[in-house]
Formats: C-alpha cells, sequence, structure tokens
DNA sequence: CATCAGTGTGGGGAATTGTGGGAGAGTGTG
DNA sequence: CACACTCTCCCACAATTCCCCACACTGATG
C-alpha cells in the first residue's frame, strides 16, 4: 500500500516524476482521472478494470449516474512509466487540477493522490482544525 | 511496552536517534506518522498494518473521513533502523511536528512519540494544571 | 585507576534520483 | 505530397539521499 507525500515539479512539457516509493505500486501500468477536491486519482491498471466494471453497471437513466461516469471515465487517461520514472499529464487533467510549478504526490488506499501545493496545504489544515471523533482515534490506535 | 522518556537532538539530515530501550520494539521497521497535539507517532510494522486496514475501509464518498485518511496516510513514512540505532526523518514530517534541535522521544501504549522540546513541556504543564477528573485517577491509581 | 562495552554524533563515498534536453516517429494541415 | 508541429522515448548530467564507517564520550567493571 502506498503512503507517504512528496513534492515534485511539473515541467513544460507536463511531466511529472513518480516517487520512487509508488514506482512498484503503478509499474505495470496506470490510469490517470480527475478526483474528488480538485486532485488527480492514479489507479493501477488492475484497480482500474475494477472500477470500471463497476461503472458500466450504473444506470443509463440516472442523469447523475450519467454526470458521474462522464467525470470519471472521459477524464480517464492510460499512461505508464517512462525510463526516468515520469509520466506525462494530458493537458486537460492539468488544467483540471491546476498542476504547474509545484505539485504534490501523495499515496492513498488504493491509489496515488496529485494536488497543486497550494490546494494540498489548505486541506491540510482544514483537517488538522477539525479533528476526527474519539471513538474513531481510539478503534484505530487502540 | 515502551515507557519512559529520553531527550535527543535531530542532525542537519534530520536523523534522530531512536532510545536504546525502544530498539527492540521497532526493530522489525516502523511507520512515522503525523500525531496528535502536533507530535508525530511512530508504530512498529505490525500495528500499523491493523490501523492501514482500518483507514482502507473507511468510505470514500465522505469527505470528512477522505480528509483524515489523507492526514494518517499521506504522513505515512516507512523506515529502519541505521546501524548506529537512528531513522531519518522526512522533512514534511520534520516540519509538521516542528523537530529542530532538541526533541523528545516518549514511550506510549503500543507506539513512541517525538515531541518538539517545548511543546511536549507546554504539554506536561498544561496537564497538571487541568488534571484528570478524580475519580480516574482513582480508578488507574487505586 | 585503567580498560572496555555501549552510546551519541558527525562525516564521506557510492548509488540512486531529479531534471532537462534532443532525436526520431507519428500526426495533422496547407 | 510536403511541411511543420507534437508527442514519445531515450540519454546525460547534477543533485540528493542513503548507508556505512570512524571517533568521542559515558558509565560500568576488574
Amino acid at each position: 500500500m502506498p503512503f507517504g507525500e512528496f513534492q515534485y515539479s511539473v515541467d513544460d512539457k507536463g511531466r511529472v516524476i513518480v516517487p520512487p516509493a509508488f514506482r512498484d505500486f503503478v509499474d505495470g501500468g496506470m490510469v490517470v482521472t480527475r478526483g474528488m477536491d480538485g486532485c488527480l486519482f492514479v489507479f493501477p491498471l488492475g484497480a482500474w478494470q475494477h472500477i470500471e466494471a463497476h461503472l458500466t453497471d450504473l444506470p443509463l437513466t440516472d442523469p447523475s449516474s450519467r454526470n458521474f461516469v462522464r467525470f470519471f471515465y472521459s477524464g480517464a487517461a492510460k499512461t505508464k512509466l517512462d525510463s526516468a520514472g515520469r509520466i506525462t499529464l494530458p493537458a486537460p487533467l492539468r488544467k483540471f487540477a491546476a498542476l504547474e510549478g509545484n505539485v504534490m504526490f501523495v499515496g492513498a488506499p488504493n491509489r496515488l493522490e496529485i494536488w497543486n501545493e497550494q490546494r494540498w496545504l489548505a486541506n491540510l489544515e482544514a483537517v488538522q482544525e477539525a479533528p476526527p471523533a474519539p471513538e474513531l482515534l481510539r478503534e484505530l490506535i487502540g
């Protein structure tokens, strides 16, 4: 499972380094797509196929389902590591997540996330100001 | 169970000594992550896997759960003792816990904690000014 | 009092990683 | 059909990180 956060920069070709700690996780190829809260999600190929199967199950008649599918599916881009351990992000996805200059590569359960640095920091601060429920903590830590 | 408190310094490479009394506890590797009240938590590998399982179960659809997972998960770093009994703390975690110069290594149930010395002392004073409820004390101490 | 084992601290060299640029294939347009 | 542009893949260098080694200090022991 990938965890940790790492800062990198996007070069003018739209490339960004995948942290060495995460390279095994996406070694067989990956899918980048729009994520929640203004970041990008990166799924290993296997996990994506699982998601894809669920998306095709959603009813075509429900407008919110349609939009949800568009959000995830239309933005998706299949890619793989280059010889230097980077990936190239398509321009539309870069624009969606405001990825320019400094970006954060973040580990999450079952996926990776790519963030604009400012957005990431703002999000973290929000969490610290609203600490988790005590019972959740007790369950986690023991 | 690791207990006791020990003062060390962080060198300019971000390394800090793990007290000899705690080395058995984390000998098989450990995970350092953001903790509560501005300190860092250090879990042995086995305990972390337990926590990780809980985090993975939290629903992706709930914004506060997402952020809570990010807080713990993104701050996590797997590491192990070097030949001199030290660990290297990633820069983001050092910044989070203000670890520079003197730091305190503290034992806790199921985990270790790393504190900025001033924060640790301030916390101790706060406890003395607002002691726990008498019935809790009586239950604990007898 | 001398010696030794264990501990705290710093430094150096090798391997890995971060970043940029360039050549070649592929694509779209005039 | 030719040209220009884009995208992808590959290579090279600079910077950083990691790992190991060496030394000073402390406290215990004979």
